[in-house]
DNA sequence: GCCAACGTTGGC
DNA sequence: GCCAACGTTGGC
């Protein structure tokens, strides 16, 4: 088992799109550090749903990792925002993997509140310049920051 | 294989 | 909207 983050700009996909449709297709993942963290993903792993480029980024709720990669056909698709030029049938670079909604926090843990947290210790979320948006987290990081979002007053 | 130019990400 | 940081591209 293990644990992710994922990141996703609100506008892009939200949270309560999440929650309304409760499976999703993860799509659209155009880096390839990025890409190969999906490959590694398994059915049952947990994972963070995160909220960047927004008035207030952070972590919003909770998702599970649902079966395994799959070729993202979105690449192959010229009428897609995701379309590669580069890819083609049989030579596609992209991976997608289909998520479940879990959670969703009463109050997201925002970044601020992350940074805080001197446990957490190093993480690509927090370090200079990150720009990653598929992260592995340690099962401590993972608790550590489910709690923190958990016990958070309203 | 180096590296400058370019495009993108993401916090602020 | 700004800009730092990073990944990718492409000429050599």
């Amino acid at each position: 088992m293990r644990y992710w983050l994922l990141k996703t700009e609100p506008q892009e996909y939200s949270i309560s799109l999440l929650r309304s449709e409760g499976r999703t297709r993860w799509e659209g993942i155009r880096n390839y550090q990025a890409r190969n963290y999906l490959r590694e993903m398994e059915n049952g792993d947990l994972g963070f749903l995160y909220h960047s480029s927004c008035k207030t980024p952070g972590i919003y709720g909770t998702l599970k990792i649902s079966g395994s990669a799959y070729p993202d056909n979105s690449a192959l698709d010229s009428k897609s925002k995701y379309f590669d030029k580069k890819s083609k049938n049989g030579a596609n670079n992209w991976s997608a993997i289909d998520v479940t909604f879990l959670a969703q926090y009463s109050k997201p843990l925002l970044l601020p509140d992350i940074k805080s947290l001197k446990e957490l210790g190093s993480c690509p979320l927090t370090s200079r310049g990150n720009r990653l948006s598929v992260i592995p987290l340690t099962l401590e990081q993972f608790e550590l920051m489910n709690e923190a979002a958990s016990s958070q007053k309203e």
